[in-house]
DNA sequence: CTAAAGGTACGATAGTTTTCGTACGAAACA
DNA sequence: TGTTTCGTACGAAAACTATCGTACCTTTAG
């Protein structure tokens, strides 16, 4: 058996697990069947599989549950940032052997980061010392 | 069936091809034998199963190789600039809904990122204009 | 010439993740 | 009150990924 945690102990979530994340956090504190709407803008996906996802995501402890109503609303046990923080972390250890700034410097190369990308980093490293 | 592809057409690596390109992008072209080795530096991985990998990575069209001599020597078919600019790509679209600045706002948030790195990176962004 | 070493091919198994069908309880409503 | 709607629970199939055993071929050493 494979634990595959991270430092904060959680498992690390899936690309599934992470779609319903992102609605979560983005809508905050939801319902199944709100988080399936939101999929389902998107690709088609049964309501029992988003269900299920969900209660996987909260075995796991990656959500827990007011299951006070019939209707259980779901919530990130760990807040975006860190979750993502978590997730860089992983990306940039992996492709980069965690240097941050070859990251970086892998985005200032790409054509996807805009001028406003660029100044707005400026600025920010600026206001940092 | 699911085709996972990316805007280059290529379907992107699993953890485990991963593993093997970032060999390949390290040494340059290589057989399955000293791959293996270096894997083995790391994990212990049976022969046959990285060379299952590596064909299923050929298979797929992210490999090439030259099969002139018996002991086959594998190629990245995209360089690892090119590899790693998609997958940055992706991760950036996923989790920061494709801005760049976001990204580099939690990288620079992170106390992983160093001293020296921020110093690197803005030395870069002055040589930018 | 033969055995050992080292190579590829590939099916099968195991492990993980994702999806869905079915069961069944609670609420809404005609 | 019965039936339809909407919810949860959960086993199991399906899809994908990873690992390995076995077969078999080529090269090399003796």
């Amino acid at each position: 058996m494979k634990s595959n945690q991270t430092e904060n102990n959680l498992p690390e979530p899936t690309k599934a697990e992470l779609e319903i994340l992102q609605v979560l956090w983005e809508f905050g504190p939801s319902t199944v069947r709100f988080v399936n709407d939101k999929l389902n803008e998107q690709r088609e996906v049964n309501y029992t599989s988003t269900l299920k996802q969900m209660q996987i995501l909260t075995e796991k402890g990656i959500l827990k549950r007011d299951e006070s109503q019939m209707k259980h609303i779901y919530i990130p046990v760990e807040a975006e940032e860190k979750t993502k923080d978590q997730l860089l972390d992983r990306f940039v250890n992996t492709l980069y052997k965690g240097s941050a700034s070859k990251l970086m410097m892998q985005l200032l190369g790409n054509e996807k980061t805009s001028k406003s990308d660029i100044k707005e980093i400026k600025r920010l490293l600026d206001s940092m010392d």
